[in-house]
Formats: C-alpha cells, sequence, structure tokens
DNA sequence: AGCACGCCGACT
DNA sequence: GTCGGCGTGCTC
C-alpha cells in the first residue's frame, strides 16, 4: 500500500518531493496540491511507494487532487524525463511547460461546454445584406465559409462576434456544435510518381522508422503528409504534426480541416487562448482529437493513440525553444516517435545539416521529391544583381526596376523582400560619425519615421528622434540604410498609381491586419508588397511571378556557422513565393557578393550540394552535428562578473580526451535589455560524451555561489 | 523561483 | 524609535 507520493513541482530544484498519501486516490500523473514552504503548489505525481525515499524530515500531505486532468500517462512523463535530464533542466519546469498553462495554476480548470460554430451556407446572400463600404465585416462574412468559433471570430476583428451574431439571429448565418461541424471535403489531389512513392513507403512503415521528405518548393509535400495521414487515421490511430511558429498555420489548419471534414483536429498554437488550448490538449489526451496540429509545445501533447509523427519544415529555427527549457521540438518528436515505436516524418525543402546528415547515414530514409507537383510548373528563374560599385536608385538595382515594370505591366504582382522593419537602421551624424544606440543593449536604435520614434529591435527600448547630435551638436542627423518604411515612401515615385502594400510587424501588429493584408493581396488589391521575413513562408500569391531581394548577404560571413544554411532557406523560401502557377517566376537577388560560392549553389537551384559541401565542412572543421556542443550562458551587470563566473563553472568540468573546452568569451551581442553577456562553449565527440560530462559537472556547478550572475545552459545551441 | 529571516541606513 | 534595502538559505 503506498503511502507516499513522489511530486515533481514547478521549482528550480532538481529532485521531487515527497509527501504522504492520506485520504485521497491518488495515481502516478496525478495533478495535486501540495503545501510548499509557506506556499501551496501544483504538481504532478512521478512516483508512488511506500517510503519517503531518501527524504528524512518531517513529510507533509497532499492537499487535495485535481480531477480536472486524467492522470498524465507513463509515457509522457517518461518523455519529461527524458527531456529534463537530456537538457539538464529540472523535471517539474518541464512537466509544467509541457501542461496548458490552465493547469499550471492552484485552481480547478472547469471545461466549457462544447463550442458552438458559426458558418454561411449562402454567402451571396449574406454579402448582399452587407454595405459595400463595410469591408471588414464583408471580409468576416467571406471568412464564415469555413465554421468559425466565437473565440475564433474575435481573432478575425475585434467586432466579428457582434456583427455575427447579428446575422444569425437574422437567419443568415447557421450554427452547429463544433465536433458535428462537416464542411465541404476538399478532394485528394493526384500524385505524381515520386509523392506515390513517397506516400507508398510511408503508410507501409511501421515501428519506429525516421524519414526525411526533402522536397523541392512547390513539390507537394503538404498532399503527401494528407494522404499518408489519411490511412494512419483510416487505421483508428492519432496524427501529430509540428509546424513552426509562423502565420501560416490558419491556412494550414484550414487545409487541414477541409480535407478531413468530421475528422476531429486540435489545433494547439500561439493564436488560440489558454482556455481553447486547454480543451485541445484534452480532446487530444482523450484520444478524441485525431490530429493535433501544433507549434513546438505540442511535442508534449499525450496521445494514446499516436500513429505517425510529422515535422514540417524541420530546418526552422523556432523549433527550438530559445529561452527556459532549451529544447528542440524536432529532437524530442524524433524520441518521442522511438518511444511509441512509430513512424515520423521530417519534411523540409532546405533540412537541417543534421537532418541532412542522418540521412547521409542512413539513420533516416530519405524520400525526395524532385519535381514541382502542378504539371509543367517549373522552379522561378534566379538573377543576380550584383550591387558592387553600381549606384542604385532608392536602394534598388535599375535592372530590378525593369524587372518590376515589366511584371506590373502584364498585371502580375511583385513582392520585394526586404528583412529590416522601419525607416532606416541606422541614424548617424553626417559631422562626427555618431551613431543613435540603445541605451540597453549593443545595438543601433532602429528609426521608425512614421512614428517619429528610435527604437531598439532586441529590448523594445524606444525615444523621441533626437534633433541634433548629441555628441558635436551637428543638426545634420542622416538615415543610413534602407528599412521597409522607407522603401515604401520611396516606392510611390517610381510607380505611380500602383498600390503599395508593407507587410510586417509593425503594420500588422494587431490582431487580424495580417489576415486582413492577406486577404487584399489575393483579392488582387495590391501591386506591390513590401515584406520581411514574416511574408518569405508558405504564403502562396497566384498573380506573383517577380520576387526582389534586398539586402540577402547579411547572412554570408557571419559569425554563426549556420548562418549560410539558413540563408539558403530563407532565400529558398522567399523565391518559392514566385511562380507557383504555370508562370516561371522570375527573382532578382541584389548581392555585393555575386562571387561568393554560395551563391553558385544557390543559382544552383538545388540544395543537396550545397548540403553535402556543409556537411562536409562541419566533418572537417569539427562543428554540429560532427560534434556534440553545449552552451554556458551567463549575463551580469559587468562583463567581467560574468566571465569570471564562466571560468568558476568550466572548473568545474574535469578534463577529458575529446573534450574541448573553450574560454569564456562576451557574447556577440554583448549588452542586451541592460545587462552583458558572455559564454562558454564545450564540444565532445558525441552526445553521449557532452551528456556524461554535464552530468557529472552540473551538481557542482549548481553549488557555486556566483553573486550576481545568471547562468543557463543549452544543449545543441542553435545560436551562438 | 518565491518567500522568510536577518541585519544595517533614512524617515513618519 | 521603525520601514525597507537585498544577501542567504530553504522548500518534502
Amino acid at each position: 500500500m503506498a503511502s507516499f507520493a513522489l511530486v515533481a513541482l514547478d521549482v528550480p530544484l532538481k529532485k521531487l518531493f515527497a509527501y504522504e498519501v492520506a485520504n485521497f486516490t491518488v495515481a502516478v500523473g496525478s495533478r495535486v496540491l501540495v503545501p510548499f514552504g509557506p506556499r501551496r503548489l501544483s504538481g504532478v505525481v512521478m512516483q508512488l511507494r511506500a517510503d519517503a525515499a531518501d527524504f528524512t524530515g518531517t513529510p507533509k500531505s497532499i492537499l487535495a487532487v485535481f480531477n480536472d486532468l486524467p492522470a498524465l500517462p507513463q509515457n509522457t512523463l517518461q518523455l519529461c524525463q527524458f527531456v529534463a535530464d537530456y537538457y539538464h533542466y529540472p523535471i517539474g519546469a518541464v512537466i509544467s511547460a509541457a501542461l496548458p498553462t490552465v493547469f499550471r495554476a492552484n485552481s480547478l480548470f472547469s471545461e466549457p461546454a462544447a463550442s458552438t460554430v458559426y458558418f454561411v451556407e449562402a454567402l451571396e446572400s449574406l454579402l448582399s445584406q452587407i454595405s459595400k463600404r463595410a469591408p471588414a465585416q464583408r471580409r468576416v462574412a467571406e471568412a464564415l465559409l469555413v465554421p468559425h468559433t466565437p473565440a475564433a471570430l474575435r481573432r478575425l476583428h475585434d467586432s466579428a462576434w457582434r456583427w455575427v451574431k447579428a446575422w444569425h439571429e437574422a437567419g443568415w448565418v447557421q450554427s452547429a456544435a463544433e465536433e458535428k461541424c462537416v464542411g465541404l471535403a476538399s478532394a485528394a489531389l493526384p500524385l505524381n510518381v515520386e509523392q506515390s512513392a513517397a506516400v507508398a513507403e510511408l503508410v507501409q512503415a511501421s515501428g519506429f522508422s525516421p524519414f526525411l521528405l526533402y522536397g523541392i518548393t512547390g513539390s507537394g509535400k503538404t498532399e503527401v503528409y494528407l494522404q499518408t495521414i489519411a490511412q494512419v487515421l483510416a487505421r483508428g490511430l492519432q496524427v501529430l504534426v509540428l509546424i513552426p511558429e509562423i502565420n501560416l498555420t490558419p491556412q494550414l489548419e484550414g487545409r487541414f480541416r477541409a480535407r478531413f471534414p468530421g475528422v476531429r483536429m486540435a489545433a494547439l498554437h500561439s493564436g488560440l487562448n489558454n482556455t481553447e488550448r486547454a480543451v485541445n490538449w484534452l480532446a487530444a489526451l482523450r484520444g478524441e482529437a485525431q490530429i493535433v496540429l501544433g507549434t513546438r509545445l505540442a511535442v508534449f501533447t499525450p496521445l494514446p493513440k499516436l500513429g505517425m509523427i510529422i515535422v514540417d519544415e524541420e530546418h526552422d529555427p523556432s523549433f527550438k525553444q530559445q529561452e527556459g527549457l532549451r529544447y528542440s521540438a524536432r529532437d524530442v518528436a524524433v524520441y518521442r516517435a522511438r518511444q511509441a515505436n512509430v513512424p515520423i516524418v521530417l519534411g523540409s525543402a532546405t533540412p537541417s545539416i543534421e537532418s541532412w546528415a542522418n540521412a547521409k547515414a542512413k539513420r533516416y530514409r530519405l524520400l525526395p521529391l524532385t519535381q514541382r507537383a502542378v504539371p509543367g510548373a517549373v522552379l522561378p528563374k534566379i538573377v543576380l544583381l550584383p550591387t558592387k560599385n553600381v549606384s542604385l536608385v532608392d536602394g534598388l538595382h535599375v535592372m530590378a526596376l525593369a524587372a518590376m515594370h515589366a511584371a506590373l505591366e502584364r498585371g502580375e504582382q511583385v513582392l520585394i523582400f526586404l528583412n529590416r522593419r522601419g525607416f532606416s537602421p541606422v541614424l548617424q551624424c553626417g559631422e562626427c560619425g555618431w551613431m543613435a544606440s540603445c541605451s540597453h543593449c549593443s545595438a543601433r536604435l532602429v528609426l521608425h519615421l512614421k512614428e517619429r520614434r528610435l527604437r531598439c529591435h532586441h529590448c523594445g527600448h524606444e525615444e523621441a528622434i533626437t534633433a541634433a547630435c548629441p555628441d558635436c551638436g551637428n543638426h545634420d542627423l542622416k538615415p543610413v540604410g534602407q528599412g521597409t518604411q522607407r522603401l515604401e515612401d520611396a516606392l510611390p515615385q517610381h510607380f505611380p498609381g500602383k498600390k503599395i502594400l508593407r507587410i510586417d510587424r509593425d503594420s500588422t501588429c494587431k490582431k487580424g491586419e495580417l489576415d486582413a493584408a492577406l486577404a487584399q493581396v489575393h483579392s488582387g488589391d495590391a501591386d506591390i508588397l513590401i515584406g520581411t521575413q514574416m511574408l518569405a513562408k508558405g504564403h502562396d500569391f497566384d498573380q506573383l511571378n517577380c520576387v526582389v531581394v534586398l539586402n540577402a548577404d547579411t547572412g554570408l560571413y557571419s559569425v554563426d556557422f549556420r548562418a549560410e544554411e539558413r540563408l539558403f532557406a530563407l532565400l529558398t523560401q522567399v523565391a518559392g513565393r514566385a511562380g507557383r502557377r504555370e508562370n516561371p517566376g522570375e527573382v532578382f537577388i541584389q548581392t555585393a557578393f555575386s562571387d561568393h560560392p554560395f551563391y553558385h549553389q544557390l543559382l544552383a537551384r538545388d540544395y543537396a550540394p550545397f548540403a553535402d559541401r556543409t556537411l562536409a565542412e562541419r566533418n572537417m572543421l569539427l562543428l554540429p552535428p560532427a560534434n556534440a556542443w553545449a552552451l554556458f550562458r551567463a549575463d551580469a551587470p559587468e562583463l567581467e562578473q560574468a566571465l569570471a563566473a564562466l571560468s568558476d563553472i568550466r572548473k568545474c568540468i574535469s578534463p577529458e580526451p575529446d573534450l574541448v573546452l573553450n574560454q569564456p568569451v562576451a557574447a556577440t551581442m554583448l549588452k542586451k535589455a541592460g545587462v552583458e553577456r558572455a559564454q562558454l562553449l564545450i564540444a565532445a565527440k558525441s552526445k553521449a560524451q557532452l551528456q556524461a560530462v554535464l552530468g557529472e559537472a552540473l551538481p557542482t556547478i549548481q553549488a557555486l555561489k556566483l553573486g550576481k550572475v545568471r547562468w543557463t545552459l543549452d544543449v545543441d545551441p542553435v545560436e551562438v
């Protein structure tokens, strides 16, 4: 008879806490309320046993069992334990991170009654009731072709729910219970030979089998996923689909819902509120949701009937969490597939070099898709426009301007990709060379002319534009360099009468603004798009055949060895925006380094040689994945304190063969948000060696008294 | 991480 | 006389 529960609590301590079990039925995985010092905390029971383990003090008792959550399955707890061990993070904090926020609270979560969804059967008659001068209402009406919950409606527009309620009362809009919701089924698309082969391999895979679905842009990876998923669902199993943290989740969700009407889908992404997240997560845990589509956190979702995992855009850096528990959802997903003994598909047009290496070593089965899915569609043509010793017009090469004019004359849309928000990235004194910089970070302040502010893109600091140079008093302060706002201001004089739309974080900060802007592009009510990274991924515009990339070079000659890999992925994605249909698109890349070998490989339109070369380089230079890295980061008011602390940490690690202990160094961006930062890199010959070394050294490191210095450990860092 | 306990400077 | 600074130590 177990009388003690070992409970994981969200405190930064790598241990479990023993509590006496009295008066309650407690299972392993139960969520419980326990006293902890002067406070009460919610935790999860990890073990039940007859004794209090190594605890010798006076145990306290569990205060309550929260039955809002069924006991977490053993495999979820074990997955969390693996993550806690691998990333050297406290188990209680891992479990807390893996749970929806409502289950971290010291209170019961009461599940709301099933939501009602609203949709429109006769869109034209609804639209006829709405004023032509109310475009926002018309957009909401059009969105109702897909059923929406009230919460989803509120995300479209602040007043959308009010409008829809009124339309519903008037009988123009229909409603139904969410689960029953059946839309129009979109038909499966015909597959080409490669796609069929990929689907065939995936559906016959059994047990743990990792695949790398390497498909060029437009090769129809999503269709391969959809048809594979259909087969897994037919076996009564659940599918977990992980996607990057970007704004195209609703589009992909729409495509999935359209293909599988009547199949319960649980979305788990940042667009949902806490309650929606919890509801969907519970549906997944109970096995009711057959498809779980979510961002990196969804990798922890308990799934009793897991049959397959899909990681789309597996190379995307957003799968790696960059604070707190610094886990890679892609790597955790591979572990989970092994644990659940199911196939896993990592899909990308530009796979990470890590996955590429696994495919080369035959640890992953490579499924190539080398053809565009639409018959006859060809890859866009890439043209380099060297900017060295060439005078640019408002940052644009004359050839780029000419191509834009030509495309606009053909009635097409044009995208200018510039990965830099604001008006100009630097405000400089023409007299003494002073530049406006952030007082909290080692970074320049970006000029936002419309708002008349200088902004730090690293810490959020803002200040008014200075009229005179604080150093020499000169009033001749000049914006240097090109940002999206400046481009937006400059373009009308070159393209009079053309509608210019800027899409970046500044222009779409409010909810619904991005969707509205995208809808505007789709409706053809925009000629020239100016976009940042936000627009690079996933959004397909039929009328877009010409893409101009400014300032591509920032990824070359970077201190981060992964920068080229990321630039290749980014440019491939941007290029993929052009010519998705029958027309071959054109992509113009302005670069000052047109001779760089990187561009030769980009022009070859083939990622494989680039990936092969990059992998060979990593092997030669002993960079991951040829070895395994861990990075200690430290920050303090003064750099010296951070460096000294890292030296102390370094002394706790005993040297051994094949283990490289670097010296602590200042971070590339020394100061950020008011603290100075340093880092210590250690490289081991294998992940196993790294784990052994860290496991041995960390108890000593954690016992160090480092004063004001805060430190964190990043296993398999992606940004160095 | 919280939160309490503990021992030294400027205030109703 | 006390309110409050943040150093240090503990949490089953």
